[in-house]
RNA sequence: GCACCCAUAGCUCAGCUGGAUAGAGUGUCGCCCUCCGAAGGCGAAGGUCGUAGGUUCGAAUCCUACUGGGUGCGCCA
């Protein structure tokens, strides 16, 4: 149940009536008609913008229109008063009774409450976290993780067919210096002492990964050169690397549909079939790229690469898909690769990137825009950096890693259901401030306690309820009937349109406000039993009333759950 | 030099894709437990939405130019 898109409705008919009554013109566009909850509760339930919007259409004053609305909507169903105010907008009471549905509908759909059809079933393709396979996750992944993951779930809590995918990049040089790094590690588990020059990974994480090598191949690649052990090597870490990642994945909760390897996709001819495709369209050419303004790198010089135009689709300068040797440069690949996704069906691709992919994001349109000829898009969400503090202080590095901080530190300290809701408190593209002490901390500047906290007093409610052999029932919700009942109500009528406003927008972010003012809103109303005993959940010798206020929590119970499922956390049932 | 992202209360941030008197948390000050969890709640104070123009009934939101911060910029992926 939807209420906004009920409402939205019968303006709708109500303006359709005007139309035919001749009080409005024909064939007005009515897509700007909006329905909302206006900032001000003073103003009422809903408002819409109706008369506003039409006015210059319609060659009439808005106030004119809003009046002859407001009189038709008025005798609706759900509606107890329409006031025109202000430039022209009208703002609706709504009837007790609709408070009271939704809290029904809340409790009788329970999982499926705000699951949308909006995604009319079409098929998404996430690709998000994507970390080369040199290596355990750091923290800036796990922030890509989280956002990828509740992306994809809020997608398909919207009505879309989800796929979750992680591209594996492990077809360049970056495998190489992997597969040397491995075999040092090997040498030292001969027994040899070895150094890790330039470039060549030194993490601890390897060192499990040498014995293993030993183990499997004995003493077969000592003192052999590169060419005899590379190919071997390479495959045999990037798979335990891969077994590595999977690994702090799936301590995050996080599971992907498909692990697509970058490997795959040389020699079989889609690189060139993908390239084939863009050269059809007269996108492909030999040339000799300017160099960049301002700041010319030192050993700049003009070379002639295959490039590909990507200034046709929206990019600021061509890109090379050849490097002047002749090998295919990061991008060509990479073209291949979403070329492949498209013609896997999808009906709309999103990557989710590190913010340090910036530059990349108009080729990578670019070349999507042209595969496709536009059909597809493409939205390239970026992650901000994640700053990471102790007790307000900037975290010092971990000493297992060496170098970086791991998801699996992270996960490991505070845990993946308070890593995961606090990494979507914040924009995709804002910078994150990650307090290790102060995300654990059980204080209401905290949203994760905060909403949690929520959840684990309704449970307790729940508990007192049951012991005196009550539980909530929504066949009489009469007992639902105070402007702080409503309120609360209200706030879970809004539920189903934010999912709808956040899937849209590809913003999972705007669900842990709402739960964070869902969770306000009943401890607030919590709060208020003190002074006012009729608002008390339980009420002592009125039992319909009781189970009424039960059915009004447990539909706050029901979208908390859902709100935090969509992130992957689970609700707590009591705090410790 | 160019491109992209960001700029909102002392601090950390929302702001429902253009709506009404711009909202939370925190910090400061004052209140509220004979009550289902006070790990909470209520109230006060706090603003030229970076600056200057523009678009229209209406702008924090869209456009342009600046200012300041971040990221990136041909044979690394």
């Amino acid at each position: 149940m939807n209420v906004f898109t009920e409402i939205r409705g019968q303006v709708l008919e109500a303006l359709t009536a005007m139309q035919e009554a001749g009080e409005l013109p024909a064939g007005l566009d009515m897509g700007n008609v909006t329905v909302e909850p206006p900032r001000d509760p003073l103003h009422g339930d809903m408002a819409t913008n109706a008369a506003m919007v039409l006015a210059k259409p319609a060659g009439a004053k808005p106030r004119d229109i809003a009046g002859a609305l407001a009189g038709r909507l008025a005798g609706g169903a759900m509606i107890d008063s329409a006031e025109v105010a202000g430039p022209g907008f009208i703002n609706l009471r709504l009837a007790a009774h609709v408070w009271q549905d939704v809290t029904r509908a809340a409790l009788m759909q329970g999982n499926d409450f705000g699951r949308s059809d909006m995604g009319q079933g079409r098929k998404v393709n996430v690709e998000y976290v994507s970390a080369n396979p040199t290596g355990p996750l750091h923290v800036g992944h796990t922030r890509g993780a989280v956002f990828g993951d509740a992306l994809a779930s809020l997608l398909d809590f919207a009505g879309y067919k989800v796929t979750r995918e992680y591209y594996i990049n492990d077809g360049g040089a970056q495998v190489d210096v992997l597969a040397r790094s491995v075999y040092l590690r090997y040498l030292e588990a001969h027994g040899q002492a070895v150094a890790f020059e330039d470039g060549t990974y030194p993490g601890d994480y390897l060192i499990a990964v040498g014995v293993a090598l030993k183990t499997k191949v004995g003493d077969a690649y000592l003192d052999q050169p590169e060419s005899v052990w590379l190919t071997e090597v390479r495959d045999f870490a990037t798979q335990a690397m891969m077994g590595l990642i999977r690994e702090d994945l799936k301590s995050l909760g996080v599971e992907m549909d498909i692990f697509f390897s970058e490997k795959s996709l040389y020699g079989t001819g889609l690189i060139e079939k993908a390239l084939a495709s863009l050269d059809e369209k007269g996108l492909i050419y030999e040339g000799v790229l300017e160099p960049p303004k301002g700041k010319t790198p030192e050993d700049w010089e003009p070379r002639e690469q295959t490039l590909f135009r990507s200034t046709d689709h929206g990019d600021d300068v061509d890109r090379p898909v050849k490097k002047s040797d002749g090998g295919w440069t990061y991008f060509a690949p990479d073209i291949a690769y979403h070329y492949d996704k498209v013609s896997r069906g999808y009906d709309l691709l999103i990557d989710v990137f590190g913010a340090d992919h910036g530059g990349y994001v108009k080729r990578m349109k670019a070349a999507v825009s042209a595969l496709t000829d536009g059909r597809v898009p493409l939205d390239i969400k970026l992650t901000q950096l994640v700053k990471l503090y102790q007790n307000g202080q900037p975290f010092k590095m971990s000493k297992r890693a060496g170098t970086f901080v791991t998801l699996r530190d992270v996960v490991d300290l505070v845990g993946a259901d308070v890593t995961r809701f606090v990494m979507l408190t914040r924009k995709n593209d804002a910078p994150l401030d990650f307090d290790l002490d102060k995300v654990r901390e059980q204080s209401k500047d905290n949203p994760v306690f905060y909403v949690q906290y929520a959840h684990a007093r309704i449970c307790s409610v729940q508990r007192k309820a049951a012991e005196a052999g009550i539980a909530a029932d929504a066949s009489d919700l009469s007992a639902i009937a105070h402007p702080a009942e409503f309120a609360l109500a209200a706030k879970l009528a809004e539920w189903p349109r934010l999912v709808e406003i956040a899937a849209t927008s590809h913003e999972p972010h705007r669900v842990a406000f709402y739960l964070y003012d869902l969770a306000s809103e009943f401890h607030g109303l919590w709060n208020k039993g003190n002074a006012e005993p009729a608002l008390r959940f339980l009420q002592e010798d009125d039992p319909v009333a009781s189970k009424a206020k039960l059915a009004l929590i447990g539909a706050v119970q029901v979208v908390i759950s859902n709100g935090i499922g969509i992130y992957g956390v689970t609700p707590v049932e009591e705090m410790r």
